[in-house]
DNA sequence: ACCTGAACACCGTTCAAGT
DNA sequence: ACCTGAACACCGTTCAAGT
């Protein structure tokens, strides 16, 4: 058994950017917190009402105030109606006046996240399998880096404004490459299923009642498991327990990646070629 | 746009056949009624202790009463520790005497039914391919029979007796057929992946503000709200809102399956073929 | 060894009352 | 119109105490 580890690359380029970017709001917070100590705001100004909510409450500076939560914490459960409330400097049900309920909360977290970080290129017929690609790596990028997203994502229609956006985008480049109606519709949510999917499975997946560990950690002792399970009864197990829990994440995803693609460009080059059924009708 | 709403059958198929289950069980559950009041037991019998549990508390029967109450509600949230105690004639603290946790008990459950749904045929070198679609259609049937699975099964490395025996199964099946190891893995994952999260998209899936709507409602007033979107802005939603909201479950779960196939057909010949590219190592 | 009861530290949501 | 406070009906988990 081969013993490098060759798991992270992307997971740990993911984690520095993670690292830097609480790093940078952590030092934001010191300043605006030294400056206030440093010069103190006249007295005879009202003092900020409790918990120090400087801006109006609107649904954008809640949305704003999630995002902050969920970057801070890990994963959804660090966002909730009531820490949310104390992050405005209020009580839960404030929030309730300006969002119908939590889940409307994640919908316009989702697509807020979207329209910040996934943005489209105009389509290139001539290279559109490039494009598809490029458009899901950048996809899972994204959700290595905020591994929440995923989980708000899976089981969400996306029909937000910048969701939408998104969507005609992709299917724009796809019907540029010649995809039949049906498969670029379907091929959409295929993509999104699929790379929502992989990231969930891969990053913030791995629900274990070992509560804390690392994903790594975790593949790891399954890899173990593996190994010392009876080779007769489990021979293809025993044997591809490498295969099983290590490899490259970008291989991997690219090996979905590029089945789709494959099916995608199938149909598409059927639409050219004479049709040889006859259709229905 | 066509008018024909041809989205249920699987679902609708499902649907009967879980109201059956209940109906069966509603039924049993009467006639127990009906005999302990009809037959009482003699007085000097000690009563059942409090709540009416009959067997002892054991890690089985704690699983069976975990299916029971998600076959009963409606989603995962029907099961709580607390319900299930209930359920069990006890306190929610008596289970941790046999379960570390939920996450534990979850894996037990999702075991279980795996054991108990999804039995496998050996394998067919001759037809593997066959034998993985029929393998997936199982799975997505029995997914869609227990909307509640997907969402267990979701981000769960399978490592359960019965989960290793399936996949034990799977890998046997393409290996057979001559897929490479690497990708026989890779296959696996790739494949529970694309039906757990297919069904969680088309069946659990939908989280919406509106809390109760079914998922055709849902999706017919997603249609809705394509049709009435702005055609120079989003010409290419408006024209495939009816490809993007509704189609053939069957036929749309086909196609990323063939796809995935393709992919594994591709590899398993490519291995068969004399190598062009030099070996690295 | 196994179970109980009560407590702890949380949830999302509602709603009268305030401004 | 917008916000507050308190209450309601829940969670999962722990743990001393009992048998």
């Amino acid at each position: 058994m081969s013993e490098e580890m060759q798991w992270p690359t992307r997971a740990a380029k993911a984690a520095a950017k993670r690292a830097a970017r609480e790093a940078a709001r952590e030092a934001a917070r010191a300043l605006r917190e030294e400056v206030r100590r440093a010069v103190p705001e006249p007295p005879w100004w009202s003092a900020p009402r409790r918990g120090g909510r400087q801006a109006p409450l609107t649904r954008d500076a809640i949305v704003d105030a999630a995002v902050r939560l969920l970057d801070r914490g890990e994963g959804l459960d660090s966002l909730s109606m009531r820490r949310l409330g104390e992050e405005l400097g209020t009580g839960p049900g404030s929030l309730y006046w300006h969002v119908r309920n939590k889940e409307e909360l994640l919908d316009l977290v989702f697509d807020r996240l979207i329209g910040e970080q996934l943005p489209l290129p105009a389509p290139k017929p001539a290279r559109w399998q490039q494009q598809v690609k490029d458009i899901a790596r950048r996809a899972l990028d994204v959700l290595f880096e905020r591994p929440y997203i995923a989980e708000i994502s899976i089981g969400r229609f996306p029909v937000g404004p910048n969701a939408l956006e998104w969507t005609e985008g992709v299917l724009a480049i796809l019907r540029a490459g010649g995809v039949p109606d049906r498969e670029a519709a379907w091929g959409v949510h295929l993509l999104t299923t699929y790379f929502t999917a992989f990231a969930f499975e891969t990053q913030t997946g791995l629900k274990t009642p070992e509560g804390e560990a690392r994903p790594e950690e975790i593949l790891e002792r399954i890899h173990a498991h593996f190994h010392a399970l009876p080779r007769e009864r489990f021979p293809n197990i025993a044997d591809l327990a490498d295969e099983l829990t290590r490899g490259d994440m970008d291989e991997r995803f690219e090996f979905g990646l590029d089945a789709i693609l494959a099916g995608l460009a199938a149909a598409a080059s059927a639409a050219r070629a004479p049709r040889k059924r006859p259709r229905r009708g």
